[in-house]
DNA sequence: CCATCATGTCAAAGCGCTTTGGAATGGCGC
DNA sequence: GCGCCATTCCAAAGCGCTTTGACATGATGG
């Protein structure tokens, strides 16, 4: 069924059918009711595609996911992201479209995407310093926005981002609060701009208390549970072992709490452990009662304010950009406790 | 850039160029050559709107996520699934789109995207028992590829499954072969096809060994890490506890993990657990050595297979359809051990 | 009673591509 | 020199929609 057909069996003119389906005012409110109820009896929908070609926009939204340098990892929070950022969408009547790709292909993929139409704009995800992306798509003129941040650029861009600075520097003093003054850091990969502000609040937190800052116990790397294992593992077994773990995300802090288990260590009380919650919602951390002591931010939430951010640029493109910064909650669970080895 | 622009600056008509681009032989060679040069420096890629209008199919597919009844759930496989698939389609030059829909609104969602020509076809994910959308799509004639199976229809479609049967009765054989007798399931959605396969799997183990099945021992629902501890906490709870766990996802088993450390019990000495593993790029069971015991097969490499085959029927539908059954590895870890109590 | 105007409707152009049905061009044998 | 193919190219139609500009119609005011 399409357009023609429609307008026929009703005995009015295309034009009439489309303004009616589209709310115009022009057409009269009897005529609107009769297209409309022929319109879901015939199950029409008018074509996506033809649709586009007229309007010149594909009410589309395209989502690029850099498939990792370290091979073929998955971001976990990709799921959630994307869940929250659906709802947004589906309420707007846009479709969400997802492109995988090699990191070397990265701005062609961009490239591509505008040049063909497919999308009338793009998220971008795990910008790193100095981002590449931000400077070509502005080039090109693709609207975006970033989740995160890029340090580094001047450009002028619409994020939202969680403050994970603060998260980690509040989390850390936490840490030293409670005695501890050799904590190990389990950070994510440090190509990525958020890994690099967790960085910078640990070390903020530890130097302002007083501390040294050992490069033997900050690792960075693929946010996995067997990196939590590893990283954990390898610092435990140092001589002057960490007795606090901070972990960039629940899934490292998994592998941590597997290590200590492995070594017949108590989290919370043998060491402690903080971590990153992005609140998956196929693993919460805890149900009333938290699992871990965390910093906690829905990357689920972010998912749906970043959609309405861009569908709002794309629709007014200019308007000023809009910086969004969350800070994270920090809710206390039995992984931590005092120093205790005193 | 457009067609006609790039044709006009080339001196050539449009219809050549678009020959020329397609691999069409009526081109000779030079003049193909020329025109590849000038789309690339140009960056002319053809509009992805204008060339489905053009012929009828729009070279996406669709992926519909139906949120489960119990909320908000994401299903964690998703990723992992979505970047193989993803592997396939940019091999393809297809693009990959994802609906988020509530499932009272599933039909109507499949009806609009076929209505819509917005996409090609559609992997059809979580299949239930006599699964409605079977039935729906063949109706409407939207090329379909099932990532599981449906019991309860004589509809003849392609699938691409792992043998969840086979794989939960080995696994409960191979626990009753250490001697245990009392076993608990912690499954998925029994809603699901594959969950209601995998208890009949567990079921068939335990009765040809001669031991009672006790509903108490069979739990059945969202496979989040809160649930395999909630769901292994009440049973260990239980005047007599399980012995032995068989779990459907990584996820759940390190909930269950948590419930045995907190009771002091050691995995594989106290209590043994088997878990399928879906293979996630980032909760992979172990680098070298296994973690859990596991039945294995990844929804990666099905993501990737899936797509090729929905591709191969968008390509030529009247070829027969294909199903297709995957054994899963079963590996050893040191999460099983022989029944220790008596 | 005519000019004016709001209202409801329509025909046709155009979006950027593919593809059909010709039409030039040049080489070849006779 | 002529007819005949291959080869290479093109003009134009069509995909299904939106949107412009124009046109009937009936109501309204002077």
């Amino acid at each position: 069924m399409n357009l023609k057909e429609l307008s026929h069996l009703l005995g009015i003119s295309q034009t009439t059918v489309s303004r009616a389906l589209n709310g115009y005012p022009e057409v009269s409110e009897a005529t609107r009711a009769r297209v409309v109820a022929a319109a879901q009896a015939h199950n029409y929908s008018p074509n996506t595609r033809a649709q586009g070609l007229a309007t010149g926009h594909s009410r589309c939204i395209g989502h690029v996911i850099s498939v990792n340098d370290s091979g073929e990892m998955v971001n976990p929070i990709f799921g959630d992201f994307m869940a929250g950022a659906g709802e947004t969408y589906a309420a707007h009547g846009y479709d969400m479209m997802m492109t995988r790709v090699g990191a070397q292909d990265e701005a062609d993929t961009y490239r591509n995407l505008q040049a063909r139409g497919a999308v009338d704009g793009v998220v971008v995800h795990a910008p790193r310093t100095s981002d590449a992306r931000l400077p070509l798509l502005t080039e090109i003129g693709l609207p975006f926005v970033v989740h995160g941040r890029s340090t580094g650029t001047d450009l002028d861009y619409s994020w939202l981002d969680v403050n994970n600075r603060r998260a980690f520097q509040d989390a850390a003093r936490y840490l030293v609060s409670l005695g501890h003054s050799c904590i190990g850091l389990i950070n994510g990969q440090e190509t990525l701009d958020f890994a690099i502000r967790r960085r910078e609040g640990y070390v903020s937190a530890l130097t302002e208390a007083g501390l040294s800052i050992d490069p033997a116990l900050m690792v960075s790397g693929e946010m996995t549970e067997e990196y939590g294992f590893a990283s954990a593992s390898a610092m435990l077994d140092m001589p002057d072992p960490p007795s606090a773990f901070l972990v960039s995300s629940i899934i490292c802090a998994v592998g941590v709490r597997r290590a200590l288990d492995g070594r017949g260590l108590k989290q919370g009380a043998d060491v402690s452990i903080v971590t990153f919650d992005d609140c998956l919602s196929y693993f919460a951390n805890g149900a009333e009662t938290p699992v871990f002591t965390a910093m906690q931010s829905s990357v689920r939430a972010a998912g749906a304010a970043l959609a309405q951010m861009l569908i709002d640029r794309i629709n007014t493109p200019d308007a000023p950009h809009i910086q969004t910064l969350w800070e994270a909650d920090f809710v206390i669970g039995p992984s931590t406790g005092p120093y205790t080895k005193d």
